[in-house]
RNA sequence: GGACGAUUAGCUCAGCUGGUUAGAGUACUUGCUUGACAUGCAAGGGGUCGGCGGUUCGAUUCCGUCAUCGUCCA
């Protein structure tokens, strides 16, 4: 009688129950904490902040499951971890949203004011700032909850202060009037990176433009007609012959008459148009920089709603496109239009409405980049910030190198005040903490000061985000152990916006950079390859996928068949497989658990058999493999090795093959008991490991499953990471079984092909003269038995006479005889056997070819040539015993 | 205009520093209620690795070039 208990566990895995149970266990217990007072290598990440109004999209959950894949990796490899979980105060995506829900009652923020407006958001903030975070959960991420940050709350807020007001002491930091993007329907500035170049069809215009003095005119080429209103010279390149005689001259703007210079500069492109181009300094910035080195007045002909304005003339009070469409008209009525050709160009749009920027000159602050820039190109060429995959670098380093400084006002209320004060009376101005603010102005006496209006622009608080987050600026203990983090895991669409202010600040401010490696992965699309996005409609929610299939499937699917830093398109059927895949462990592990109620962590391995060192040489084998995918980053990769070594050999060989022993029916042992003993040894740990190393993908499951199991520890997740152990290294029992299996999967063949039914035991009888073949087959009898359903399975030399009416198979000098009696057609099995020879042959030839090539055999690695040669010879034995076979057939 | 990525089985994708008979999942075909699992088992069919050159004894892998698609920058 056999010792299988029931498990009492389901057929199906119901994740909803489990995951739901253990994230609050490790809670409870706080496995998450970063140990402060613990000696020991850290192992540190800053989860890049979510939007604290927004709810969790695909993008996040890969960030997240990566980050926690991570985590969870090194904390089980001993290292003290700490994982800082936060939200983004998302300055204009926040206010815009509050903005929509006032409307909804029909007011505006302005009927609030101020106080009220921003009192209306943070109440938005706390009811539904936890969404976010709570789906995180739901994710299983490990981070430490007990840290968790908010940009805007006080800590953060003093970063903020403290970093202005020592970039502006340091003249980092300055106010300038100078040309920024401007949203009209946002109503602030935005930044160079925010805003979006798309090529859209339009017309390039041809004007002319009277010469002043005496006769002529000048055609100007523009895109952007409504502009010339502003417009305070024409320029032209110094050497380009056509116009010289114009240089210094004045030309006539049509329809308002107004007379402007003739200008020559290099950065005209004399093949651009008609190599004269119109310069609007205040609405355009190479037009601006032009402007400043030629001292060219700046005209802005807008307003903020980007309504022409009184310098407009008589278009004053039209939006810049009706005001276009007018001006060309009149334009051509007066024969001003010279010609009006179709030509496609960029054009800058806001990353948040879509709404066509508008450059403008306008007072703002803004950050000095070249100095700052500079250190954080040298440490990467150092090698002290490494990018991965490595080809983001050059993405980091160009933008870098071409950077402009960075406008970091914005005309919002939700954010970051700036902390500069300015005197009611002089020009006089104050940048500090708000306590400080003077009782007289220094410079006229002044008592009344006015803060600046504008806050900054949500990135300059992530960008402090790796030390904000670790106390700064106070002295931490956690910012003396933890910084400079890890890694930094994010999508590569925000290397610019995030990745490299966080490492100029860091350098700035702490010295050092702010991650050492940037694990850049790609973006998450939909099956056909398009980004998912809410106006397509083809966004899916990891929430829904988490309650449909549960968070380990989610998680595993999302690093899966997937490189670092490539896209990841979504299909929902590759769900199903990993769903599959979860259920299979959970079938694995049952019936391990049936077997392993009676486990007495018998202390010796006892007597190993060889399928048992087969699968302990495999298993440390992926231990090993595993690793080193983490280690570098290799996520899909590790994720693929423990799937293919459970489903295919744990599960499909290791589990069949130990079968027998563990139901006490295998009559070849001599000690039953003991056999069995080892055989649960073996199952237990391999089993065990295996999901240690899964853990960090499925952390559900694998809890789960662990705590069942006979286990030292109260959970997985502090359980030590598996390491290579030398003495399971077994590879000549993995030769070895590996000839076993192809003999099994070979006879499997021979029956299906002859239509043996499934359940019908039929005798095998393997001929051999090798030796070592002898013993191996000897040896794995049993398991040839039991896998390839055989009645009796018979060993003896070739020399012996070949079975009567027996269908044949050769693998590796060994050859297979499946007797089926009369069953047998005689010349559909010479058919058969002749094709397997003409494949054997064509193999052959292209082995032989190779070695008669003397170059080939001469200047190859002698590995690589003995290899092949090793191959020619069994080739060469296998087409040998093929002839025999089909000459001995057809003499019958 | 510049840079980067992709192009491998019907579909989705692996394939590291050049030597495998080019792999997986899925789909397909055939047969199976085999005492963990039909979300399963077993056996199979399916690819001139985008085109053209080059380097090499040998190229899916390295170099050049072209094509198509995508992304970023200007």
């Amino acid at each position: 009688m056999s010792d299988v208990k029931q498990t009492g566990l389901s057929k199906t895995y119901d994740p909803k129950e489990v995951e739901e149970k253990w994230y609050q266990e490790w809670m409870d217990k706080g496995y998450f904490r970063g140990p402060i007072d613990v000696e020991g290598e850290t192992f540190s990440v800053v989860m890049p902040p979510p939007n604290v109004t927004g709810s969790l999209h695909l993008g996040h959950a890969l960030d997240n499951t990566l980050q926690d894949i991570l985590v969870r990796w090194k904390r089980m490899a001993g290292y003290k971890v700490l994982w800082i979980p936060g939200t983004d105060h998302a300055g204009i995506a926040t206010q815009a949203k509050v903005e929509e829900a006032l409307a909804k009652e029909g007011q505006s923020k302005y009927d609030l004011g101020r106080e009220a407006f921003l009192e209306r958001v943070w109440d938005w903030k706390h009811q539904y700032g936890h969404r976010i975070t709570s789906q995180l959960k739901k994710l299983g991420t490990s981070c430490d909850w007990s840290r968790e940050r908010f940009t805007m709350d006080e800590g953060c807020s003093k970063a903020v202060q403290e970093v202005f007001i020592q970039l502006f002491e340091k003249d980092l930091i300055y106010r300038g009037n100078r040309i920024i993007n401007w949203c009209p329907k946002c109503q602030t500035t935005i930044s160079d990176i925010e805003v979006e170049h798309q090529e859209k069809g339009g017309n390039l215009w041809h004007i002319r433009y009277p010469v002043a003095e005496g006769k002529g005119e000048v055609v100007v080429a523009t895109t952007r007609p409504e502009t010339m209103l502003g417009d305070t010279a024409v320029a032209v390149h110094p050497d380009d012959e056509r116009y010289q005689h114009l240089i210094g001259q004045n030309v006539i703007i049509p329809i308002i008459d107004k007379t402007i210079p003739v200008i020559a500069d290099e950065y005209v492109d004399p093949s651009f148009g008609t190599g004269v181009v119109k310069i609007t300094p205040a609405h355009d910035p190479n037009d601006f920089e032009m402007g400043l080195r030629h001292h060219l007045p700046q005209v802005n002909v807008m307003t903020k709603e980007a309504i022409m304005n009184e310098h407009a003339g008589p278009y004053e009070g039209m939006d810049r496109y009706s005001c276009r469409k007018k001006l060309v008209s009149d334009l051509e009525d007066k024969g001003y239009l010279a010609k009006i050709d179709e030509h496609v160009h960029a054009v800058g749009q806001c990353y948040r409405c879509d709404t066509v920027v508008e450059p403008m000159v306008s007072p703002q602050w803004f950050v000095k980049m070249k100095p700052l820039a500079e250190p954080a190109m040298e440490v990467v060429h150092e090698g002290r910030l490494n990018f991965v995959p490595s080809r983001f670098t050059k993405v980091y380093l160009g933008w870098l190198e071409n950077i402009r400084d960075w406008c970091i006002s914005r005309q919002l209320w939700w954010g970051h005040r700036i902390p500069v004060w300015y005197c009611d009376d002089c020009d006089y101005i104050y940048c500090g903490l708000s306590e400080n603010v003077p009782d007289h102005c220094p410079k006229c006496g002044a008592t009344t000061f006015t803060q600046d209006p504008d806050v900054l622009d949500t990135w300059f608080s992530s960008a402090l985000w790796p030390f904000s987050t670790l106390g700064w600026p106070e002295e931490t203990e956690e910012l003396k152990k933890y910084y400079p983090t890890s890694v930094l895991v994010t999508g590569r669409d925000i290397i610019f916006f995030w990745v490299a202010r966080m490492v100029f600040m860091g350098l700035e401010f702490q010295k050092d950079v702010p991650f050492r490696d940037v694990f850049i992965h790609g973006l998450i699309l939909d099956g056909q390859g398009r980004k998912m996005s809410k106006s397509l409609g083809n966004g899916v929610d990891p929430i829904e996928v988490i309650e449909q299939y549960g968070a380990d499937t989610l998680r595993f699917m999302l690093v899966t068949g997937n490189t670092p830093g490539n896209d990841i398109r979504f299909h929902l059927e590759r769900l199903e497989g990993t769903r599959n895949f979860v259920n299979k462990i959970w079938n694995a592990s049952r019936f391990a658990l049936m077997h392993l109620h009676d486990y007495k962590g018998h202390q010796p391995w006892g007597e190993l058999t060889l399928a048992d060192r087969w699968i302990l040489s495999r298993y440390n084998s992926v231990v090993g493999a595993v690793t080193k995918a983490l280690e570098n980053y290799d996520i899909g990769e590790g994720a693929r090795l423990l799937y293919d070594f459970l489903w295919n050999e744990f599960c499909d060989w290791y589990i069949e093959l130990v079968k027998p022993r563990l139901y006490g029916k295998d009559d070849t042992v001599t000690d039953a008991v003991a056999s069995r003993q080892t055989a649960q040894k073996v199952l237990r740990h391999v089993l065990s490991g295996t999901l240690q190393l899964l853990h960090p993908y499925m952390p559900f499951l694998t809890e789960e499953i662990w705590q069942q199991l006979p286990h030292h520890g109260d959970t997985i997740m502090l359980s030590s990471w598996p390491e290579v152990d030398p003495n399971h290294v077994d590879y000549t029992a993995e030769e070895e079984m590996a000839l076993l299996m192809e003999l099994i999967r070979s006879a499997r063949n021979l029956r299906a092909e002859m239509n043996v039914p499934p359940g019908k035991k039929a005798e095998l009888i393997l001929l051999t003269d090798e030796e070592k073949a002898q013993k191996i087959l000897t040896e794995g009898k049993s398991y040839i038995a039991s896998l390839a359903t055989a009645s009796e399975v018979s060993i003896r030399s070739i020399k012996t006479e070949k079975p009567e009416g027996a269908v044949t198979a050769i693998v590796q000098r060994v050859e297979i005889y499946l007797p089926l009696k009369d069953l047998i057609d005689i010349e559909k099995e010479i058919e058969r056997l002749q094709k397997e020879l003409a494949v054997t042959e064509k193999e052959l030839q292209r082995l032989q070819g190779k070695l008669s090539n003397q170059s080939f055999v001469s200047k190859a690695p002698v590995e690589v040539v003995e290899k092949e040669r090793e191959k020619a010879e069994e080739g060469q034995k296998k087409k040998k015993a093929l002839e025999e076979r089909i000459g001995a057939l057809k003499s019958l």
